[in-house]
RNA sequence: GUUCCCGUAGUUCAAUGGAUAGAACAAGAGCCUUCUAAGCUCUGGAUCUAGGUUCGAUUCCUAGCGGGAACACCA
């Protein structure tokens, strides 16, 4: 929306005379206009001063024929010609926009035709489920959201890495530490706490790294040994997996398992050392010597002659797109995997594979105590931090609504639970490491989910206590002239921008922030003004209109994080 | 040691090379006979250092300092 505004402020300025690619931006503040053109380059072309261009072209434009509905009038600031629009023929445009379009306002077609696989989380069997793969999962179902918004066809799909060094170190936890035991409750949890205690022990013991070896040796020739207990243990996790999958919105279309295709990585290996691309290491491990590219060396193959990561990722990528017929695969991990993706990348480039690649990194969630680590067991639990919220949330429920149901407090803190997690997990940038403090998740004040919801449910009950059928599509907005209003309406038009902004930058922050913002600017907006004692029974209707707009809007917004709304709270 | 990422209020985070660097939390002072106070208003507070490029640098370049990550048998 706002790019069409934009455009035909362009257009505009080209029949006045001015050449070349036109720059707008937004100024600081409202008071100065709600576009401004710089006139830094034409100065810079033409030798001029950019105040005397900036006052140049406000009279050429005062003067001339041509003129744009929604613009009431223009100033110079220094080097800056902006423009004033009118809240009324702006909010006409935005609003039966909005309202037209409902929940499809924010799309575009910029992926039409265009398909894309996305990866996430890639978890590993035989251990926990912690907030750093709830952030993978977030940011994952954001970027499904976010492309299918724009026109793309999204495959979602997990890697289950069932099969590497990590299972043999659990089931060796399982065999030599509790063996017999038939754990109750959690079992996937059990596996987790299973594989840190083993981790633990075999630190620094030589027979243990044997014997794990050797399990891991088995695991890989399936091994009737050892099978049995690996399937068992495995659907375990598997069970628990697909159960928080399903709670978080995740909508996988197929999984991966390594253990399918370890076995076509490690033909793949040989493959390699045929071809002269890789070759003998240390201790008859097989490496490829990636040096000259300046990407070190990748290791392919132990010298035990099992596998790695690397082993299975080779044949990964080619069974994803030999399964679908996607233009692109995109992959969600952590960014400490950066490079070892730059490796797999060139290796899969030296076989002559010549399929999109792209790794999305996300930074590590560190505690304010240090690092996460599931080797040290020192990790915050998903399930864990979700019942702590959940607690906390049924606590302030029961104690604002005394006259509730119990059934209704129970689903407004359940809805409010995912919400606050999946919120405080987008709220930054996807890239940066996040301090994640456990206090501040459970405090729900401020640039949080429940802030955001909780506009939504003032709007849900304004409209409820308005009791009007309002026809969207013959709103009078020329009432509207106040600036709160004319913030919001500027905010609703620039949704779809911010829908690309975040999508190009692989960055689902953008969005929680515009949630955020948003509802602020509604708040302010609330708080001065009444609507449903409005002067006028056309500003009254015209409030209504953008209380329905900014409500439509947010809960689309949200939608794109796979948060869902509450109707009160 | 090599490579990559990051240094912004007390804290956690924003800011396509542009106008007076924005929020939130924490601290202090206020606002509920008035549409839900999980809200709002007001007050203090910040660009690691030194150079460079530019009309203009939090942003780009160089060096330094500080933090994190990756770098052959971990995942």
């Amino acid at each position: 929306m706002i790019s069409n505004i934009h455009q035909q402020i362009k257009e505009l300025l080209h029949e006045i005379g001015i050449t070349g690619e036109i720059e707008l931006t937004t100024p600081p503040k409202p008071e100065m206009g709600d576009v401004a053109f710089p006139c830094f380059q034409l100065a810079k072309e033409q030798g001029k001063k950019p105040n005397d261009i900036a006052n140049s072209i406000k009279e050429q434009l005062e003067n001339t024929q041509r003129t744009l509905d929604f613009i009431e009038r223009m100033e110079v600031f220094g080097p800056y010609v902006n423009f004033y629009f009118y809240t009324s023929t702006l909010a006409n445009m935005v609003l039966t926009d909005i309202h037209h379009q409902k929940e499809n306002y924010g799309s575009s077609a910029i992926g039409t035709g265009k398909s894309v696989m996305i990866e996430y989380p890639s978890n590993n069997t035989h251990k926990e489920f912690h907030v750093g793969h709830l952030r993978n999962v977030c940011i994952g179902n954001t970027l499904v959201q976010l492309y299918r918004k724009s026109g793309y066809t999204v495959i979602p799909v997990n890697y289950l890495n069932d099969f590497g060094a990590h299972v043999a170190r659990c089931l060796w936890g399982v065999l030599a530490l509790h063996d017999g035991i038939v754990p109750e409750g959690n079992r996937q949890k059990w596996l987790g706490d299973v594989y840190a205690e083993a981790s633990q022990k075999a630190k620094d013991d030589e027979n243990a790294k044997q014997e794990i070896a050797e399990i891991q040796k088995k695991l890989e020739a399936k091994d009737p040994d050892i099978w049995p207990l690996f399937l068992e243990t495995r659907q375990w996790s598997i069970e628990k997996f697909v159960e928080l999958f399903e709670e978080l919105g995740v909508e996988h279309v197929n999984t991966f398992y390594e253990s399918d295709i370890k076995e076509k990585g490690q033909e793949i290996v040989d493959e390699l050392l045929k071809k002269g691309i890789a070759e003998v290491g240390e201790r008859g491990a097989i490496i490829i010597n990636l040096e000259q590219y300046n990407l070190n060396i990748a290791l392919v193959r132990k010298s035990d002659g099992t596998g790695l990561y690397l082993t299975s990722d080779l044949p990964l990528a080619e069974e994803k797109f030999s399964k679908y017929a996607v233009d692109e695969s995109i992959v969600i991990t952590g960014t400490e995997q950066n490079f070892y993706f730059q490796q797999l990348y060139k290796i899969l480039e030296l076989l002559g594979f010549d399929k999109k690649l792209t790794h999305i990194g996300y930074g590590l969630i560190n505690l304010p105590s240090g690092k996460m680590s599931s080797r040290a067991g020192n990790v915050i639990l998903y399930e864990d931090l979700r019942d702590q919220i959940y607690d906390r949330l049924l606590e302030e429920s029961r104690s604002r609504h005394g006259d509730w149901s119990e059934e209704q407090i129970l689903s407004v803190a359940k809805s409010l639970t995912l919400a606050v997690l999946k919120f405080t997990l987008q709220k930054h940038e996807a890239a940066k490491v996040v301090t994640f403090d456990i206090n501040e998740a459970v405090s729900f004040d401020g640039y949080s989910a429940p802030y955001v919801l909780y506009v939504v449910a003032r709007i849900n009950s304004i409209l409820r206590k308005a009791e009007l059928v309002i026809d969207y599509s013959s709103v009078d907005y020329s009432s509207l002239t106040e600036p709160e209003e004319k913030t919001l309406v500027l905010m609703l038009a620039v949704y779809e921008e911010t829908v690309r902004k975040a999508l190009e930058q692989y960055n689902p922050s953008v969005i929680a922030r515009y949630c955020f913002d948003l509802s602020q600017a509604y708040n302010d907006f609330y708080n001065n003004h009444s609507i449903l004692n409005a002067p006028s029974t056309p500003l009254l209707q015209a409030r209504l209109s953008l209380s329905s707009a900014v409500k439509t809007v947010l809960q689309s917004a949200l939608q794109l994080l796979t948060i869902e709304t509450v109707e009160e709270m």
